[in-house]
Order: C-alpha cells, then sequence, then structure tokens
RNA sequence: GGGCGCUUAGCUCAGCUGGUUCAGAGCGUCUGCCUUACAAGCAGAGGGUCGGGGGUUCGAAUCCCUCAGCGCCCACCA
C-alpha cells in the first residue's frame, strides 16, 4: 500500500485514543510492581483547556508515559476542582442574565442552578485533555465536592476543631465588596496604583483651642482664622467618618503640642482623643494618623490596645453603611471623590497630593481588598508550619527548580492563621450547628450534632430542626489540600489497601503561583493526616507567555486555542512545540513555529517509516558492514538513551525530548538508514531490515512520552500485534554504555568527520554528490571504517599517500590530513591565501600556549595533565603548520 | 523596604564542584541541491571579546565585589 509522504495525525489519534480506552490501557491497580503515582491539578470544573493547561499536563502526561515505559505501575489520577469562588460568580452572572438575583433564591434553589451548571460544563475540559493524549486512568476520576471528597473535608474540619486547630471569632478579614465574601491573605494580590494623597484638617476641640499657647521649639503648628488644626494625611479619606482617634508618635518633635489634646473629624464634627503610639511613622506625611479600627488593620490593632470603638462606616458590598451617618448609599469610591470635593469646599482640606500606593486586590474577582471584621472561621497554622517545614528543607520533598525552597521557607516561617470560611453558598458547608439558646456544636453528621447539642445544652427535647447550621461554606483549598489523601479515601477509610499502595505519590507537577494555597497546604494535610509526605518530588512550571514575553490574555488576543493548534499540527506536534519551548521553571515564551517543528519532526518519523517498510527484502547473507552499521546505531542508542535518561531523572524534559529529536533526526535518518540504504532498486537482507526494525521499535519507545500517537500508530505497523497490545505495555529496556561501544562510537565519530570534510569540499567545488570522488590519506595507517567513509562520502577509491597530490584540495581532521584531487578545478590564489590565513591563527595560538608554558607558576602549580594538555596541543599545531606548510608549497610550485 | 533569581550567537536556552566535551544546541539566516523516505527535506557555511567595571588565581562564562538592566516572592508606612 502506498503510504502517503505527509503524516496525517487527526485520523491517527481519535483512532488510537479511542483505542486505548476501549482497552483500559490506562488504568491502574496495585499490583507487584513499583507504583508511579501522580495525582491532577485539578482544573476549574466550569474551565477550558488554555496554554497553561497544556503546559502542565503535557509535562504530566510525559512523566507518566515514561515511568510506564520504565515499567512502572503508573497511575493518573485525573478530576476537577468546585473553585467555589470562580464558580459561583459566574452562575451569579449567569443568574443576572436571566434575571435572577441570588438573593431572591434560597441556599438550596441556587445550588440546584450551580449543579446544573456544574453537570452542562463540568468535564468539557477532561474530555479536551483527551485530545492532548493525557494517559489518565479515567475510572477514577473525582471532584472535589462528590461524595467521598466532600466526607473527607467534613471529617477532616471536625477533627481539626476537636484537636483545637479550628476556631471561630471576629477578626480583621480581606473582604471581597464583589464577592461578598471573606477571602484568606494568599487570595489579596496587591497592585501597584496612581492614587491621591488627602491632607485633611482636624481642628482641635474648642476647649483645647486657648490650651495651645507657647510651644516648645520644634513644633509644627497650624492655625488659621478657625483657629489650631493638626493635618492628617490619608488615601482613604471616605473612611473618616469611622475615625475613633489621631495618633501621633510620642516621640515626634513636630507634634508635641497635640499631646493630650482632642480634635475634630471634618465633615464629621466628632470630637476624638489624640492617642500616642510608636506605631506612627515620624516621616510618613505630617506624623498624624487618623486611626479607623474598623477599616484597617494597624488601626484595628490600636484600637485593641487602646480599647476604641470600631464604627464599621461600610455595608459589604462596599456601599456607605447607616453607621457612617454621612453619603450613605454611596460607592466607597464614588464617596472618595465626594468627600474631597466637599471638604475642598469647606476649607478643610490643607493639599492633596499625587501618591503611588499598593492596593490588595481579590485574586478572584479583582475588587480592591475591604478590610473588614467579621466572625469567620480560621485554622491555627504554627502547627501546620511546624510540621511542613522540615521536610522540604531537607530534601525529603525535592523541589524543581531548588529556588523555591527559600521561597517556601519564608511563608512557613511567617505563617498566620488561614481564615477558611466564605460566604458562599457553592462549596462544602461547615458543620457547625447552632444551638436555640446559643453556642454551637460541631459534628460530621447533623445527628451528630442534635446529640452533642442535648448534651451540651441538657435539653434532651432538642430536635433536628431547633439545629441551624452555618450558612458559610469552605475555602476551596480546604479541600484541594486533600486530594493526594482523599482520591485514595485515605481520610474515609484510612489504611486501606489503595493508598498504602499509591501513597505518597512521586511527582507532583504544578505552576508556582499556587505554591502556597496547594502545594504547602497538602504538605501539611500530608503530614497531619498520612505522617507521610503527598509527594516525593514537586516540579514548578513557569508560566506560558507568547514569544514577545507577554502574558497569554483574552484582551490580547495573543492566547490560541489549543485545540485548534491540536488541529492544525497534531497532539503530538503540539506537545513537542510545548515541551521545546520549556526548560524548568523558566517562563515559557510559546511560540506556534515550535510546533511547526513538532509537526515536521512528526513527519519526519513517518517518512523514515515508508522508506524502510519500502525495502524489498532478500533472503541473503548479512554483509559485514551492515553488521558493523548495526552495532553502531545500538551503541548510539546506548549513549544517547543514557543522556535521557539522565534528564528525566533531573526533570530536564525539554533537553530529553530535544535527544530524542537528535537521536532519530540525525543519528538514525541522516546516518544510519542511508548507510544500510540498499542500492537503487536493491534488495536489503532479511537480517538487517529484522534488526533496523527493533531499532526503529526502540526509538518508538524512547519518543513515545514526548510524541504517544504517532509512536503508537508506527508500533503497531512495525510487525503484526495482537488486539489490545500497546507500545505503552513494552517496557524500554537500554543497556549501559560498553568499552566496545566507546570505541566504535569514536571510530564512527572520526569517519563522520572525515565525510563531512569531502562533502564541504564537494560543496565548495559545487560537486554533485552523485559524483563519485577519490579520497587520498596522508598516512600508511589505514581507515578504521574505510567502507563508511567510501558509501556516505560517494568515494570510487581510497588512497593512502605519503603526501597528497597536486591539484588536491585537502581538509583536516585533527593532525590527521585529508584530500581530494580535483584536477584544475583547484583556485591556487584562494587555497594559498586560505592556508596562510590558517598557519597564521595556528602560530597566535602556539604564541599563547608557548608563553604559559615558559610561565613557571603554571608549570609548577598546574595540574600535571593540564599542563600535559598544552604540549599536546603546541605539538598538534606544529604538525598541522608543518602540513599546512607543505600545501603552500606544493600550491606555489 | 526586605529576600531571591536572571543577563552567553538574530531568537530560545545548555554550560555541574574554575583547566580540550569551552565557547555549545535547537530554531532562524546565508549558499548549493526538486539526489527514487521526507523541500514540513538534504548537504554545507557564517554568527558571541559569555551585561559593564574591578578583584582572586599560573589560569575565570564559571569564584568574590561593584554598577546597570530585567524578573519573581514577601512586607501594615496611613
Amino acid at each position: 500500500m502506498e503510504l502517503a509522504t505527509k503524516y496525517s495525525p487527526t485520523e491517527v489519534e481519535s483512532k488510537w485514543y479511542t483505542y486505548w480506552l476501549d482497552h483500559k490501557l490506562f488504568s491502574s491497580k496495585p499490583d507487584g510492581r513499583e507504583p508511579y503515582t501522580i495525582v491532577i491539578p485539578p482544573p476549574n470544573v466550569t474551565g477550558v483547556l488554555h496554554m497553561g493547561h497544556v503546559l502542565n499536563e503535557t509535562i504530566q502526561d510525559i512523566l507518566v508515559r515514561h515511568a510506564r515505559m520504565e515499567g512502572k505501575n503508573a497511575c493518573w489520577v485525573p478530576g476537577t476542582d468546585h473553585a467555589s469562588i470562580a464558580t459561583e460568580a459566574k452562575v451569579v452572572a449567569r443568574l443576572a442574565k436571566q434575571g435572577i438575583k441570588k438573593t431572591d433564591l434560597t441556599r438550596e434553589e441556587f445550588l440546584k442552578h450551580a449543579w446544573d451548571w456544574t453537570e452542562e460544563y463540568g468535564g468539557i475540559i477532561l474530555k479536551q485533555l483527551r485530545r492532548l493524549g493525557c494517559s489518565c486512568d479515567w475510572d477514577r476520576t473525582a471532584f472535589t465536592m462528590d461524595e467521598k471528597r466532600s466526607k473527607s473535608v467534613i471529617k477532616v474540619f471536625c477533627d481539626l476543631y476537636r484537636k483545637g486547630l479550628i476556631y471561630r471569632g471576629v477578626r480583621m478579614v480581606n473582604w471581597d465588596p464583589k464577592a461578598l465574601t471573606a477571602l484568606s491573605d494568599e487570595e489579596v494580590i496587591y497592585k501597584e496604583e496612581h492614587t491621591k494623597l488627602y491632607y485633611m484638617r482636624y481642628y482641635l476641640a474648642p476647649e483645647f483651642q486657648d490650651a495651645v499657647g507657647d510651644v516648645e521649639e520644634g513644633n509644627v503648628v497650624h492655625k488659621d482664622e478657625k483657629g489650631y488644626y493638626a493635618v492628617v494625611a490619608t488615601t482613604r479619606p471616605e473612611t473618616i467618618m469611622g475615625d475613633v482617634a489621631m495618633c501621633i508618635n510620642p516621640n515626634d518633635p513636630k507634634n508635641h503640642w497635640l499631646k493630650g489634646k482632642k480634635v475634630i473629624v471634618p465633615l464629621v464634627g466628632r470630637v476624638i482623643p489624640v492617642i500616642e503610639d510608636d506605631y506612627v511613622d515620624i516621616e510618613f506625611g505630617t506624623g498624624c494618623l487618623k486611626v479607623t479600627p474598623a477599616h484597617d488593620v494597624n488601626d484595628y490593632m490600636l484600637g485593641e490596645k487602646y480599647n476604641l470603638e470600631a464604627i464599621d462606616v461600610f455595608n459589604p458590598d462596599g456601599t456607605l453603611s447607616e453607621a457612617a451617618g454621612l453619603y450613605v448609599g454611596m460607592d466607597r469610591f464614588d464617596c472618595r471623590k465626594q468627600i474631597a470635593k466637599d471638604m475642598v469646599e469647606a476649607g478643610l482640606m490643607e493639599n492633596i497630593e499625587d501618591y503611588d500606593n499598593k492596593i490588595g486586590c481579590s485574586e478572584r474577582t479583582g475588587a480592591p481588598i475591604e478590610p473588614r471584621l467579621s466572625m469567620q472561621w480560621f485554622l491555627k497554622m504554627q502547627h501546620m508550619a511546624d510540621i511542613a517545614l522540615d521536610p522540604v528543607m531537607d530534601d525529603e520533598i525535592k523541589f524543581y527548580p531548588v529556588k523555591y525552597k527559600n521561597i517556601y521557607r519564608h511563608w512557613l516561617e511567617n505563617i498566620k492563621d488561614w481564615c477558611i470560611s466564605r460566604q458562599l453558598w457553592w462549596g462544602h458547608r461547615i458543620p457547625a450547628y447552632y444551638l436555640p439558646t446559643g453556642g454551637f456544636v460541631v459534628a460530621e453528621t447533623i445527628e451528630e450534632a442534635l446529640e452533642q447539642a442535648r448534651e451540651k445544652s441538657g435539653n434532651a427535647d432538642l430536635q433536628l430542626s431547633d439545629l441551624k447550621q452555618d450558612e458559610d461554606a469552605l475555602d476551596t483549598w480546604f479541600s484541594s489540600w486533600l486530594w493526594p489523601i482523599s482520591l485514595f479515601d485515605g481520610i474515609n477509610n484510612p489504611n486501606n489497601e489503595e493508598l498504602n499502595y499509591y501513597y505518597p505519590t512521586t511527582d507532583l507537577v504544578t505552576g508556582p503561583d499556587i505554591i502556597f494555597f496547594w502545594v504547602a497546604r497538602m504538605i501539611m494535610a500530608g503530614y497531619e493526616y498520612q505522617g507521610k509526605m503527598p509527594f516525593r518530588n514537586v516540579y514548578f512550571t513557569g508560566i506560558v507567555r507568547d514569544k514577545l514575553g507577554r502574558k497569554m490574555s483574552k484582551s490580547l488576543g495573543n492566547s490560541p486555542d489549543p485545540l485548534d493548534l491540536i488541529d492544525r499540527f497534531g497532539a503530538d506536534g503540539v506537545r513537542m512545540g510545548m515541551m521545546l519551548a520549556a526548560p524548568a521553571g523558566n517562563d515559557i515564551l510559546f511560540d506556534e513555529a515550535l510546533c511547526e517543528q513538532g509537526r515536521n519532526f512528526c513527519n519526519k518519523i513517518w517518512n523514515a517509516f515508508r522508506l524502510v517498510k519500502g525495502w524489498p527484502v532478500a533472503d541473503v547473507e548479512q554483509p559485514e558492514e551492515n553488521k558493523s552499521y548495526i552495532l553502531w546505531m545500538q551503541a548510539k542508542i546506548r549513549e544517547m538513551g543514557a543522556g535521557i535518561q539522565d534528564s528525566f531523572g533531573k526533570y530536564r524534559l525539554s533537553e530529553a525530548l530535544m535527544d530524542a529529536f537528535k537521536l532519530f533526526t540525525d543519528e538514525f535518518s541522516g546516518w544510519f538508514l542511508e548507510m544500510i540504504k540498499p542500492a537503487y532498486q536493491q534488495p536489503i537482507d532479511r537480517k538487517t531490515l529484522l534488526d533496523t526494525l527493533d531499532i526503529f521499535e526502540t526509538l518508538m519507545k524512547v519518543i513515545h512520552p514526548f510524541m504517544p500517537f504517532i509512536t503508537e500508530e508506527l508500533w503497531q505497523a512495525l510487525s503484526e500485534r495482537k488486539e489490545g497490545d500497546s507500545i505503552m505495555v513494552h517496557p524500554l529496556h537500554i543497556d549501559a554504555l560498553t568499552e566496545e561501544d566507546r570505541v566504535l562510537l569514536a571510530q564512527y565519530e572520526q569517519a563522520k568527520q572525515i565525510i563531512s570534510g569531502v562533502r564541504a569540499v564537494r560543496n565548495s567545488k559545487n560537486i554533485a554528490q552523485k559524483e563519485a570522488l577519490t579520497l587520498e590519506v596522508v598516512s600508511t595507517t589505514e581507515l578504521p571504517l574505510a567502507f563508511v567513509v567510501a558509501k556516505m562520502a560517494n568515494l570510487s577509491g581510497i588512497q593512502y599517500v605519503e603526501r597528497k597530490g597536486e591539484g588536491s584540495q585537502s581538509f583536516l581532521i585533527g593532525t590527521q590530513e585529508y584530500a581530494i584531487p580535483l584536477g584544475n578545478l583547484i583556485d591556487t590564489d584562494a587555497e594559498v591565501q586560505k592556508a596562510e590565513a590558517e598557519i597564521k591563527r595556528l602560530e597566535g595560538f602556539m604564541m599563547g600556549i608557548e608563553k604559559k608554558l615558559q610561565n613557571e607558576r603554571f608549570v609548577q602549580n598546574a595540574p600535571a595533565q593540564v599542563v600535559e594538555m598544552e604540549r599536546k596541543k603546541l605539538h598538534d599545531a606544529e604538525c598541522k603548520i608543518a602540513a599546512l606548510k607543505e600545501t603552500v608549497a606544493a600550491l606555489q610550485k
């Protein structure tokens, strides 16, 4: 059958993926083999595949398939994350389009919509992973909110509560006024913003106006016709309604005169005391700080310390509350403008300056965070940090690249308690139940809660309906942190067979952006609940950027659709394109041209296959040369195979791929196939063909982790295979390189250099490959691989001569001279010039070495072999110069 | 404001504990080839005083200091 000259991936890919699924080739069960386990970083259940996924999942698939080719029991567990904030926001937005407000729905009604949405869009991304070729054990597909995972989360919450690690309290938290929920510190992103610094006048209360009197040197006193006043600088004038004090540093000479005084909050008219605390930075602004305990963490701290009232002037949505008294109902930012305007008009604004400020924003909604006092649930983190730090610092868990160890340590050493409650419905509902008489109990089920409640209250008549469950849901990461355990049901069913076999998992592949959200917390949960690490290695990927280094974004339109790329270049091509650009830990500058290279490589493999399959076979004795070629190719595979294996061990996947690419393209296709290629219309002997097919098969296995589809296609076509058989269940064994291999490889290397030398002469003289040439070897020693050189350089003969003939163009490999008789094709002048230039260069080179060797300190201090090497270099250069001089002399005759 | 990392060919990067695997790879570029596997290919070639400056050393891309540029993480200066 005629095969097309171009490889077409589309049908091949869908054919084999279906085949793999039909024969459950990705499925894994505990057995006697060494396990290799990866749990997928669960993508958002409603997400769609983007380039970041392509990178991440390709790496995982390569690692999994590589482990499988090593004969390990590879298990890649897929799943999705309920992503509470993101999904709830999407559902809210969708309902809004239908004219439905979340507030008009009950919790149950809302959750019904959310589940509908999840079922409708959920799992799309998992389907897309199949297009990429991901070899996940799909029967294990999990969801962070499925029954087992939910039960695990609740169980862990109760356990931590019982251990006293979870507590409930009113704290200053990061409030997202758009999503209307509290966030953890990690969910706040600081953004540089150009804002204003407002200098506002706080007049002294009337009873202190006359008390100022004479002030000592160094005080900065403000006074106008309305009296004495202090100046406070703030970026947030809209919070003045919450001002309860003004604070100065006791050691600030310029504000000494304010000590013990009271001032009037501008516009508001409230009289507040001047307090003193050295928290205040003397250098900033005027050294006067307005204290708003309800709206700033530091002010809150001051409020606690000095027992000040906290006036919350905002509603949850960021509008001004009744408590503000002024501007009620206005948005906080509109209010800022308005208040500034009003204050200027009232003559209360001293000055307005431009100011660059960092604003904390919600990671999900982008809304500026409002520090807000509220009742929340927290997890104490010190204990968790204590158990999670050492394993990473001691390399029990290895990070690639290692630089993330430092970042990890810094975070753990400055850990703060984790706010785990979210004012959301989509998520795991907090298993706390409030009693009608006050207080609450925490239990895995409402029945247990009732029991506890009856005991706690001493009221045996309490009914289920008397209990009210906490309205809040848990932070999404409170379920993700259990993922490596909960996927094997290790929380509900401790010490089960699966858990004992697959846990700890082997590798985790993820982005450094979730090192605290997820990686660190999984390590905590791993040690807390299994007493063991959750994974042995963490491979941090880079961020996928466009080829100009810009982040991929919808607004820039620089983010290609992965499925479109797969359609155009094939999944194998896209995988290779992505990996070529992806050294570990570096950002990836993605360029479509790399996928083109991947596609071209597929085509190369395809055509090599066509060639090999097209040869007629003869049952004749295997020629000696062919034996040699095969021994060499096998040695080459052992040599480069070791390098590839080494790269895998260091997670340098782009290097492993590059080596596999070079092995196939240069060594196998460029050299080996050309060596064994029979003469025109001649058959190949059976033994050589079989050996070649065997080598081809080995190469397919080497490449398989990177390009699963084409390698399966060709592996299946290389010989008769049984139904259900696959390349992936035939492990790849590469023997270690032997001493004989090394000798043979060196000889072939030399032969290749001679061949390239001849080709270079051809090129410079425009001599076609078809035209056979004679090679003169200026030596009496025979070339060890003359037949290789003769075939590959198309030589009609090799002559061993004492000196090269007239009209021969020579070249040097090391110190050995070779020449090609060219008759009158030689451009004498040019050759002389070239030779003389080279002589000059070598003479300069020699001078440098001589100088070095004359330096006694060098000869004394440098290791003997280095000195010896220098002497050899000197000698070689002398030989080369001698040969070149002879050439010049001959040319000039 | 603290901490970390990066700067090597036109582009993307490799160069481990200083010395012939030290100046490399892939892509791109240039030249020549439609040679019966592949022009999505083959053969060959050019291209970098290893960010600047200083130091240590017999010897520095590699170690130290410093400057410049870029990037990341953390942090309550309102």
